[in-house]
DNA sequence: TCGTGCCTTTACCAAATGGTAAAAAACAGG
DNA sequence: CCTGTTTTTTACCATTTGGTAAAGGCACGA
């Protein structure tokens, strides 16, 4: 009796708080956090207003929560690197889901990218929690390769910042990139022949096969 | 006396025309379009809220203005490279000095990337009218270059796009990195070193030394 | 059928925000 | 100093927006 445990969410709950989620997601990555209104939100979810305050603590409560639930998924290509694997191919295996994840997932880019631009007031602890640890492991990983001659020597967390960087700016600029490159060019395709081209000559090694 | 056009400013209407945009691109910058009030431009400008509306017509006008105003120092980079340069360095430098851009102007960098990312809706006709043909000529530029054999084959808009995210995402997602990179490290040292590894790498032809 | 507890809506509200009106102040030029 | 113009301020205002109160539905077991 003395379990300060919440009740279970019902189903009901555990529906209505994903719609809210997804509808969130939707409207906060498109205006970002000051930009999306709870008008907005509550539409895109079909149900109204006060309903979502019935199922988040408020606005701030809705985009953290969006944040974090999403958070494990958009590391996941990242965590899935395999320190056993053949070094170059982890990495550029790494880069082919990245690239995936912005064209299939650019909401989730967009979310992130605006969060990240506006100093990330809201997901400073979780940065530095999760995304961290991981970043710091998988670092290391890299590192260790490049000592054992695996890999042309660069740094590592240099290089985990410029894979991010490419491959996430196909989502967050898509606005730019739809201008300027033609619609009838390679599109996807091309853009990660180049994005491969890049950081396999970036990392492979002198060629010392012994 | 049939011209139509307008009178020309007094000093103090440039001067505070100038202090409104300067005020204005601290806090658009910092907070994106719908983000930013005109009381923070208005007390970051040292002037009453009315007094914004004096000099411009109003948020939107205010913004449009220090986008447009802007548009140029920021492709100044591209711009000045040199088709009678050499190839290779003409490109390095023009990375150079983009990153140097990325340290010295991030407010700038987030603007933009701040617009971008919200779809562009006040800078689609720029990035049309302006950005694009000197794109166009840039890519062509290079892939003269490419052709000639002065640098190793590849996609020149692609490669356009990768310099362009990598640089400013040094800029953009500062607050991520400050995460994740310890203060004690090279900070720009290592990044630019690794920016110029990176393309030196994917550009430098294959040697057919003559 | 009647509660009972979860869910939803209707009607609000206070603060924030973009913008206006009009008077006051500052600043020419004579 | 006077006069017309430009600049600035002091009140406001209407709308938007995050959030609340309280009553109404609704499912479901006794």
């Amino acid at each position: 009796m003395a379990d300060g445990a919440v009740k279970k969410p019902s189903r009901i709950q555990l529906r209505n708080r994903k719609k809210i989620m997804t509808a969130a997601l939707e409207v906060f990555s498109q205006h970002g956090y000051r930009g999306a209104t709870l008008d907005q939100i509550a539409e895109a979810a079909g149900m109204s207003k006060p309903n979502l305050i019935y199922y988040f603590d408020g606005k701030e409560a809705i985009h953290v929560a969006v944040l974090n639930a999403l958070m494990d998924e958009w590391l996941a290509p990242l965590a899935e690197m395999d320190p056993d694997g053949d070094p170059l191919q982890e990495i550029l295996g790494y880069i082919r889901r990245k690239m995936e994840m912005s064209r299939k997932y650019p909401r989730e880019s967009r979310l992130f990218a605006n969060e990240i631009l506006q100093g990330a007031p809201r997901m400073a602890p979780h940065l530095e929690s999760t995304l961290k640890p991981l970043f710091e492991e998988k670092c290391a990983l890299i590192e260790g390769w490049a000592a054992d001659g695996r890999l042309a020597q660069t740094d590592a967390r240099q290089l985990v910042l410029s894979i991010w960087a490419i491959t996430q700016h196909y989502a967050d600029f898509e606005a730019q990139i739809r201008v300027l490159v033609p619609d009838e060019s390679g599109g996807w395709a091309d853009a990660n022949a180049h994005v491969e081209q890049l950081f396999r000559k970036l990392l492979t090694p002198a060629e010392t096969s012994d």
